[in-house]
RNA sequence: UCCUCGAUAGCUCAACGGUAGAGCGGCCGGCUGUUAACCGGCAGGUUGCAGGUUCGAAUCCUGCUCGAGGAGCCA
């Protein structure tokens, strides 16, 4: 094919009149004698191909009308405006050229079911509603960085292998690590409490794993979490770093992914309520709510996804909890001074029944009350004397909390279930694509 | 681990005790402006597996397998 510029189908707009050259996949095809209309898409857009029988030879407007879904091609063509395209734009095709004739293609234009879509992973990703939430999450995982980046925060990444669990509570996935046992991290946070020992400000960006046997819209057993941690931070200013770091990730999807949005049917106006501050809640007030709602709840109860939602949905924008009862949360969290009963902990719950999205808060800085807490799990303390030392030399109050991508993602897109969060979910009964 | 629901053509579904069908996809043919195009034709099934009830089971019963939603746990 002649050299002639190639142009991405999201800026064909701009070359209204030209000659351009596009390469991608027939998303799909209609015909009506001696014109055909290839439906071409490239993952940045789309264009309707036009080839007639007078623009191109026989020989090509033969193989063109054999194309099957899927196929790939580069085409070569004229762009020019019609009301009648999809987009408004379309290409008078001169040129065809085929790099594959796709088989029969699984996945039809119509519905299919959930079993079958996720055993086809790979192929659905292909789909406009798929790739929108891919352009999404990119943005979103974009915006989570640039935040913490431009408040100081040193990226350091954790270590995926460890020899113990950072909270002995949930299960982990064991694995072998030259005859001894390894787990694959749940969480980078105790790490950065290290890091943060080093550096001030840090966070890490990474995946974390959990082996529990949840079947639910709101699991995965591989995941992706932000985890910023702060040296001389109070539970003041965890949350305000939650609460500001949401507002940016959420006014940057919303510059940058209306197009996506509004594929996905995702309502706007929630979205622009996201702005400091969030109401707060103690877990006492909380409480409160729920048996004012009917609910019946007693103090020192840990919340279900039930209650979860219906606080969330007292509001119009993303809620605080603090102050659980010590209970409730994990052995690493720093008891309120003035009731040693409840913690320093904070989680943030997503709106229109979301729920969980963020927890974290202020980590317990005296060695004498770790030694005591990890007697009191049960954790093994020779694995975490490393951890133990960050008390012993230099021991500041720091703060810190794990943002899940998969579950911000979700409420963002207004998707049913996480399982669309991510590209290749890792689920209960899934581990293939 | 527990509760609820489901499994019929490649896909989405119908048939609910009496000859297993439709739409989409595939193949063949038609149409010079289609919009998940349309029109005609063809192929395509051990109704998840194993038992049972019945003259007769996709349909009713039992067990199993697989899946979905939810609970617990969590981001």
């Amino acid at each position: 094919m002649p050299a002639v510029k190639t142009v991405r189908l999201d800026q064909l707009a701009h070359h209204q009149g030209q000659e351009v050259v596009v390469c991608g996949w027939l998303y799909n095809k209609r015909s009506s004698g001696k014109i055909l209309f290839l439906i071409l898409r490239d993952g940045t857009g789309f264009v309707q191909a036009v080839v007639s029988r007078d623009s191109v030879d026989e020989e090509t407007f033969r193989a063109a009308d054999r194309l099957t879904q899927e196929s790939s091609l580069r085409v070569r063509g004229t762009v020019r405006a019609d009301p009648r395209a999809p987009g408004g734009y379309e290409l008078q095709v001169t040129a065809l050229e085929i790099f594959q004739r796709a088989e029969e293609y699984p996945l039809s234009l119509k519905e299919h079911g959930i079993e079958f879509l996720l055993d086809h992973r790979h192929l659905w990703l292909r789909t406009p509603r798929q790739v929108a939430i891919m352009r999404v999450r990119h943005r979103v995982v974009k915006a989570c960085r640039d935040f913490l980046d431009e408040r100081g925060f040193v990226l350091v990444d954790a270590p995926i292998l460890t020899g113990a669990a950072c909270e002995g509570t949930t299960t982990l996935f064991r694995t072998d690590y030259f005859g001894r046992s390894a787990y694959l991290t749940q969480s980078g946070q105790l790490y950065m409490e290290a890091a943060a020992m080093a550096l001030g400000k840090v966070y890490c960006f990474g995946p974390a794993f959990r082996a529990e046997k949840s079947k639910t819209r709101r699991h995965l057993m591989e995941f992706w979490m932000v985890e910023p941690e702060m040296a001389f931070a109070d539970l003041e200013d965890c949350i305000s770093l939650a609460e500001e770091m949401l507002t940016v990730v959420t006014e940057e999807v919303l510059r940058h992914c209306r197009s996506e949005l509004e594929l996905l049917g995702r309502k706007l106006e929630p979205l622009t309520h996201v702005k400091p501050p969030f109401p707060r809640l103690s877990y006492d007030q909380a409480v409160q709510l729920l048996q004012a709602k009917g609910r019946q709840f007693e103090w020192g109860d840990d919340f279900g996804a039930p209650e979860e939602t219906l606080i969330s949905l007292e509001f119009d924008r993303p809620v605080v909890v603090h102050r659980y009862p010590a209970a409730c949360k994990a052995f690493y969290m720093e008891p309120d001074p003035q009731r040693p009963e409840v913690v320093l902990a904070m989680d943030v719950l997503a709106p229109e029944g979301y729920g969980e999205i963020i927890g974290g808060g202020q980590r317990l800085a005296g060695s004498e009350l770790l030694v005591s807490k990890f007697r009191e799990h049960h954790l093994p303390e020779e694995a975490y004397r490393w951890y133990l030392d960050l008390r012993r030399f230099g021991s500041v109050p720091h703060s810190g909390f794990g943002l899940g991508i998969e579950r911000l993602l979700a409420w963002i897109c207004g998707l049913r279930h996480v399982r669309e969060a991510i590209p290749f979910p890792r689920m209960l009964n899934r581990l293939y694509p």
